[in-house]
DNA sequence: GGCGCGCTGTGATAAAAAATCACACTCGCC
DNA sequence: GGCGAGTGTGATTTTTTATCACAGCGCGCC
């Protein structure tokens, strides 16, 4: 090997001090003495022969070099790190929107408690970007739309389809029998989804009209009850109210249409494989393929 | 820490262990007796509670949960040698296609041996994907169609301008004065982009035609010492033809448009603080800026 | 200005880790 | 059944690493 190889304690102990811009910090994050810390940075720049931190009394901060190796050493530690913990059994943590876990995950969850019942899964409710290795998550479900981080295993990646519900006694009412009556209605939407109707005349092939929203809800289950509760008409994701419909507490006068977003189901790449992992990823996947996959 | 913190050694150990599927083959690719690979790797199992490799007679497997951290650790040890390996001064190699570095910059790049002496400068040339570390690049020029790998650093975006160009001589005798002229001319076309054309007629707006093609070269620079030659008429960007026009040797008789593709500038997130490297990517930028920055 | 305080450097020494050697074992294969 | 390549392990040596204790240094504060 061309470059001598240095001794990885040494490049540890130089990446605590470069982090931490103190010997002394770095000692105790390392449980050990500061003179430890001061031979191995020693050391380290002895073999590569460069200094790497400039010294001072009350300050101390990497060179131009030993930033850059700095960092380059940090994302290696903390990749080892994780690579360690995800070893560990731990419980498998599932990240999905509010609604989602609410009107979907929820009341399918036992069937994959019964089927898996060593795996211990836990929730985190969340819908934006994500990092599995900070949030310790191990499987997402997310909007298509929303970056994949870099470390991410696709699974499955099914359409979203969006329609109009309301109740069975707001449809007796009302009666919106072809398209252009919901215009009559009271148009519901969620505040984290406002051109909901917007997207739906799009995907359903309607030119665009002008929609007055009557009501706007902060979450998606407040306006599936409001619209349960016959305030108006929403337009949803069609998973989210397939139980309601199935029960008959709403209604779908214009059927579903494949919406613009896709929901996407990641995992971590290093979790791929634990049989847990695979395990919730295989159920999802069946689950969303039955719940969204065909008409 | 609630996992205890194995030994690096250890892991390192390890992870060579799992790579080359052998104590023996660790031990000499790390220096030292099998023996001692042996120690680590056990240490390493008992502090982690669980085996990791599957050992017969003649030949060792990573178990599951071996494999997944040997995934993580090579990657991780791969990171700590690249990183270690950009501390090293060497010289600095910059990557771009045969046509670029022919006619755009090798006419230009005394330029900058002239401005920055000391920099030991080499070339790769190539046009596609890109690995930083394996091919010990540190800046590219790439169009922008191709994927940056994910260390890269993207400096610079240039819209790249194409244009009909021929010879003096070959515009007197055909005197394309319209656009549909060119259907009169020798069309000729670079092998690396057989729809020069179609894009060129796309980009400065014209109706889609047949246009037949005269004759295809292999390369660019094959290409347009063809169209010197008065051979016919080729499409290409811009930035290869500057020289010539400014020289006379070829004329633009359309001049030139904004055409599909970008040019980018890569480099790696390892060296970008470099003083050798930050010099070259200014430069590559100020030209590039002022080659294709303008029309 | 001198003094204390927080931080880093270092020699001597103790402790721990790691490597080696040598031999035992295991298993597939001829 | 024995050979050979690959691995496990006890005893020992070698090397590395950490500790302790003290020295030096620079800044702020009284």
């Amino acid at each position: 090997m061309r470059p001598p190889r240095p001794s990885l304690n040494a490049l540890r102990a130089f990446e605590a001090t470069a982090r931490l811009r103190s010997f002394s910090a770095a000692a105790e994050e390392l449980s050990v003495t500061h003179g430890a810390i001061s031979r191995h940075v020693r050391s380290l720049e002895d073999t590569l022969g460069m200094r790497l931190l400039d010294r001072g009394a009350h300050a101390t901060e990497a060179t131009h070099e030993g930033a850059r190796l700095a960092e380059g050493l940090s994302s290696a530690f903390n990749l080892i790190q994780v690579s360690l913990d995800q070893l560990q059994p731990g419980p498998l943590t599932l990240s999905c929107s509010e609604s989602i876990m609410m009107y979907w995950l929820l009341p399918r969850i036992a069937l994959f408690r019964k089927k898996h019942p060593d795996v211990e899964l836990q929730f985190n409710m969340s819908h934006g970007p994500i990092d599995f290795a900070r949030d310790k998550i191990g499987v997402a479900l997310r909007l298509s739309k929303f970056e994949a981080p870099k470390d991410a295993v696709i699974s499955e990646v099914v359409d979203e389809w969006i329609g109009p519900v309301c109740s069975a006694e707001y449809m007796q009412s009302q009666r919106p029998l072809v398209l252009s009556d919901v215009r009559r209605c009271r148009l519901l939407v969620s505040g984290t989804r406002p051109l909901a109707w917007a997207e739906w005349q799009k995907a359903s092939g309607q030119a665009p009209g002008d929609l007055t929203i009557a009501d706007s809800f902060e979450h998606f289950y407040l306006l599936i009850q409001a619209a349960k509760c016959g305030l108006g008409i929403a337009n949803v994701p069609r998973m989210l109210v397939q139980d309601d419909l199935s029960a008959g507490t709403l209604v779908a006068p214009f059927d579903f249409v494949r919406g613009p977003n896709k929901l996407v189901l990641w995992s971590s790449a290093l979790t791929s494989g634990k049989p847990d992992v695979d395990a919730l990823k295989g159920w999802l996947s069946r689950e969303l393929a039955r719940s969204e996959g065909v008409s």
